[in-house]
DNA sequence: TAAGACTTATATGTATACATATAGGTAATT
DNA sequence: AATTACCTATATGTATACATATAAGTCTTA
């Protein structure tokens, strides 16, 4: 990871997840050169990459633009997104360890206790602790390398912050049905109940959409 | 498309898939340039982009190479890409339109044919259009992106010749009952029955593996 | 003022020139 | 013969220089 190009892609990736980017920003080849001070072939590599990962989108004779997604296709994100999040339940349900089990008995202690403190950033950090501890059990790389790449589409429409009031408690509570369905190696309840989570998720989609194209 | 980048990514893409280029066989970016008569540039930038991809690795130090999969990793792509094949037939069967409905059987009756005549290329195509119309009715581009992208990976595995004996038979059978499930809006189990249709393929990947080893 | 020709800045793609690190081979020394 | 020092070809990454197409602005002319 010595080269430029990928430090680029890193902080490319970082500034679009965090929302420093925003879905419609231009990335100018120039600009960042200058910025980075490096010769445009690195930024080059670095922003086809991206693109490529679709991430970016290039506007003919226009230049690199943080993608935009239409509601459509973030709707099929989330789709995708959620039927493979159930699929690590259910598989980790059916492969679980002791080891596994523990984990993710640690990660839900962790977000109750984010939940009892009210402290987002925490929960968001045990929440996603948790989701791992999961990917983890299940066993299966490509489907964490699939389920991640997802994420990161999705993130970028993540990063305003839509806590509705309970919902941190909900989720939770939902959170704790699941892990109780994978430590009890119930597979298809644990996938059913992962995907209305995930699903529950996405409904807050519109209102989301809407915020951003108001901005 | 006009880039000569572009049509090296094509080129080489499609000579993993036809087998000419085979897992563990490296690519020179000089060898390469001088054989398009272009120069390292273009060359360069469809390497990094079939590595982002990932049907190519780089070994530090020594160049690129058509990657290979271990055993456990082709048995989880396979996994994920029955998990979608799956979820596509569930999709299809809650959303069919009559235009989706007469597709499928259009391309339902084609493997029958193949079949019937025993013409294997005529099978493959027709399997290909049969599981297409299924992606098509179940209304998700993502969903078909994900899975063409882990076709691409398998497909450098399934070059070699493996049809046994009376498979394609069961095969149009199990084909025939998904076409059945959809078409009668029974979504789940649609699903399951795609879901065993892939496994059994994915049941030959240890005969699979060990004639790659071997060769 | 409006339509069309013209110009320019920019995006884009490719080629070439360097610089550096190292794998693997060669030579030297024991 | 084996170990070590050394050397060289190659991989790799970056910079720079061109070349071309076109979007967008400017100017001209009616």
């Amino acid at each position: 990871m010595a080269r430029v190009a990928d430090q680029l892609i890193e902080t490319l990736r970082n500034e679009i997840r965090s929302g420093a980017l925003r879905p419609g920003d231009q990335l100018e080849e120039a600009a960042l050169a200058e910025r980075f001070d490096v010769s445009r072939t690195p930024v080059r590599e670095a922003v086809r990459s991206l693109v490529d990962s679709g991430l970016l989108e290039t506007r003919p004779r226009k230049g690199a633009f943080v993608r935009v997604l239409t509601a459509k296709e973030l709707i099929d994100l989330f789709e995708v997104a959620a039927e493979l999040e159930g699929m690590a339940c259910r598989l980790a349900a059916e492969r679980l360890t002791g080891e596994d089990a523990s984990s993710i008995e640690t990660a839900m202690q962790l977000c109750r206790d984010a939940v009892n403190r009210d402290d987002k950033t925490a929960y968001a950090k045990a929440n996603l602790a948790f989701h791992e501890s999961i990917h983890l059990a299940a066993g299966n790389s490509r489907l964490v390398e699939q389920i991640e790449q997802l994420a990161g589409h999705i993130n970028p429409y993540r990063a305003m912050p839509f806590q509705m009031r309970g919902r941190l408690q909900k989720s939770t509570e939902e959170h704790a049905r699941i892990a109780e369905a994978i430590l009890e190696n119930k597979g298809a309840e644990a996938d059913d109940l992962m995907r209305d989570h995930m699903m529950l998720q996405g409904q807050r989609l519109p209102i989301i959409l809407e915020a951003i194209e108001s901005r």
